[in-house]
DNA sequence: TTAAATCGGTAGCCATGGTTACCAAAAACA
DNA sequence: TGTTTTTGGTAACCATGGCTACCGATTTAA
């Protein structure tokens, strides 16, 4: 039944260290939900009941906190392998605490967080295992988190930029690159308003630091960002 | 020789729902090392080798977070029983992630963080109860960093005053209270400056929201407030 | 293939909050 | 006890970035 998404599965963190076979007997404990959504649908909403750490198995979900003044923040872009509401599972108050869209269509699968822990009643032997996946598992995504943290307590817009253009620059190992975000998502992402990331990212182009067209960039000074970013 | 600080740690979180006498077992296990440090000394400095999740036995610790810039942001002040590094133990890249200082003089005890999952050698029964506290642990800790991303998110000061008071005010359960944070420290942790945020709250004295002294702090329009805050 | 929606750049205006500097009160220290 | 340090309030000036509005380019849908 679960040999279908076997691909996703076996990308997915949570049963690294875990065999297929095993993984049978782990779902046969654990009796996950799976469901599809068309784009643009909504996953789980803030503040709606709890319904299972997420595991995506096909196409892409968006993972998104809104404060009540309606601004979001993207937190993640998920995809196959990928997982959602693993903070929420272990130490939640039973709600979603972000908001889930699918960015594509896809298929999700939920995992009730209560069989997760807890003994197993067919005491299989990869529970330990699991639970020991999932602490490495929240672990990272605190430090994430704490990433996120180090991005919002940069105060100018231009230093937001300068830090953002270079891990992307880390990242690619090139100075010619394609953003992974829309305008629209980096703004939200370095929470800022459009306009004025633009007009900054003007400037910086005025300045032959950088050069842009729509996605693709291109860093022409790395040193004036690196001065701009510490 | 753990007797002395049984008072700390049984009402450390990690230890939850392990018996003393089977703390001693465990501790047989893992193995800590004590420490104690002077007023304003460093505990742990950012950068610097990972030397094991901490639990505060005595005094106080400040965990913080400085970015290149020099600017600090306040994440927690943990007493006895209160851990740091929880994050960093099991997903970090075996450097602290945050610098530690003391508030006080204090004593830490160090876990070694390999020795908290994988199988114990004595075999003891208590390592999965400590795996599970472990996992509830640090899901509370990254809700807790979702928290901090929340207020970074606030992007005016009003907005961040008014949910800050509001918080101390269901917490406490009165308009009355004590500012558990300096000014100086509460301009850290909202992510702006001491004299802006004294201007701030002076205007929301003047327009009769609030009344202050120093430390003492009284809500006298809470509605006011909460239709900042949202 | 045309119509509609989305996306991104630009400009002007102005509110917010950073910066610096100074002073008084309180606390810590000798 | 007097002195030093810390803490907090205030003011003036000004840079940053939010907001609105508009327009052209590009993508998506019909």
């Amino acid at each position: 039944m679960y040999m279908k998404w076997m691909k996703a599965l076996s990308k997915c963190e949570l049963f690294r260290r875990i065999s297929p076979d095993e993984l049978n007997i782990v779902f046969e404990c654990l009796k996950p939900n799976v469901n599809s959504y068309g784009k643009n649908e909504w996953v789980a909403v803030a503040g709606e009941r709890f319904t299972g750490l997420g595991v995506v198995l096909s196409g892409e979900v968006v993972v998104a906190k809104e404060n009540a003044a309606g601004s979001r923040v993207i937190i993640a872009v998920n995809g196959p392998g990928e997982m959602f509401g693993e903070m929420a599972a272990f130490s939640g108050d039973g709600v979603w605490p972000v908001t889930v869209a699918a960015r594509t269509a896809c298929t999700v699968m939920f995992l009730p967080a209560g069989k997760i822990v807890g003994n197993c009643e067919n005491s299989c032997m990869s529970h330990r295992q699991l639970i020991t996946n999932m602490l490495e598992i929240v672990s990272g995504k605190a430090l994430m988190l704490h990433q996120k943290v180090e991005y919002l307590a940069i105060k100018s817009l231009r230093e937001k930029i300068s830090t953002f253009l270079l891990e992307q620059y880390k990242r690619t190992g090139s100075t010619m690159f394609m953003m992974p975000l829309k305008r629209n998502e980096l703004a939200d992402f370095l929470n800022v308003s459009r306009p004025s990331l633009s007009r900054e990212m003007s400037r910086l182009r005025d300045e032959g630091v950088i050069e842009f067209h729509r996605d693709s960039m291109k860093i022409k000074k790395v040193d004036a960002l690196r001065s701009m970013s510490s």
